[in-house]
DNA sequence: GTCTATAGGTGGATAGAC
DNA sequence: GTCTATCCACCTATAGAC
């Protein structure tokens, strides 16, 4: 219950995040963690019971911090239109400030076949889904959002913009033709911005039977 | 130059896809390729000069199937709205008979530090990329399309979402409700529909100025 | 709590028989 | 062309000094 394990646990949560993030679990050693981390290798063995431990340790704390940030959104009391642009917004922004949540995200996603624990991270992620779900559904029902789109595939294409920008960055950065590191912070927030309005858009009813 | 070697090289090629694929490229050995293949582990160094050499043969194999496929889209005979909505349904039809495809660029992405060969993929993914924005151009010169709308930012959204769906497919299963691999062909087939619209519906011009 | 040294196991790669 | 046997390097994990 001490939280003043931040010093060298921390280090080595910071390191191996980093580490299992860029090269992914089986190409990160435990030396390669203690070399990035200042500290002894074999000092992971005493605060972890080992390798596959410490990253499920990884996950569970990206994990909490997320649900620590997104518990309040998306609790009704916007508009459905401004929600799902104000959705769209903190999302660029979470997956600014932590660029290594996407690509463990991702590599749980591609490995999912493996050992490691999923199943958290999945229903971590079905709960902010299920919210956006809601929103459409109301949009739907108060005339604001045409009504021939099926609210999971709507919230699927709303997410995946951002997602997809961000997991894709190096491609996305030659796309643009500024190279594979070329994608600034704010070209990423432009893009944030135009998802949600591309998402409303899409969601928003055609006038022309007016 | 003969082409007969499809027997062993061929299988060896296979069997590496699809671990490398599912598994990564570190958690992929040489006797689980040898072990899935049917044929001897050391064979392998008969054909390639090592893991490597046959890691980038395989990106290579699979460059060359897409570029076949694809060369003859989007040449601009297709009002622009058809054209995204084609282009979309056949990435779906695409990714659907080439599941190991996204998994092996995502991954490439994803380590994009790494050694491997990725600038050959992100170059030739650029190829579709540009063709797909020249179509939005085209549209808002043409006036179907609205004008302010960034077209690469356009382009980014709308192949994202299927692509985005069938790399997270398992979470996107359990978003539906559906388990892990719940998610159908039909599904999917119905979600690249969904996103052909999605797209068409947030380029096209609001009407309510009329 | 932190480090040194090392055991035990695995994986990539090669030599050489057939 | 295909297979057997094996070397060498590296990685996880542990024992134990400090």
């Amino acid at each position: 219950m001490s939280n003043q394990t931040a010093s060298a646990k921390g280090q080595i949560l910071d390191a191996a995040e980093a580490l299992f993030a860029r090269k992914g679990y089986d190409a990160t050693t435990i030396k390669a963690i203690g070399a990035a981390s200042g500290l002894n290798p074999a000092l992971l063995y005493y605060y972890f019971a080992g390798k596959e431990e410490l990253y499920k340790a990884v996950l569970q704390r990206m994990v909490g911090q997320i649900l620590a940030q997104g518990g309040a959104l998306l609790d009704g009391t916007l508009p459905p239109a401004e929600a799902i642009r104000r959705l769209l917004t903190m999302q660029g922004e979470w997956l600014l400030k932590q660029p290594n949540l996407p690509r463990l995200l991702v590599r749980e996603l591609l490995d999912h076949d493996a050992r490691h624990a999923q199943e958290v991270i999945l229903q971590m992620a079905a709960g902010p889904f299920q919210r956006l779900c809601r929103v459409i559904e109301q949009g739907q029902k108060s005339g604001a959002f045409r009504t021939d789109v099926e609210p999971r595939f709507g919230a699927v294409s709303a997410i995946a913009q951002v997602a997809y920008f961000m997991i894709a960055k190096p491609a996305v950065g030659i796309f643009f033709g500024q190279g594979i590191g070329g994608i600034t912070d704010q070209t990423a927030r432009e893009f944030a911005r135009h998802a949600g309005d591309f998402a409303v858009r899409a969601l928003s009813p055609t006038e022309s039977a007016a």
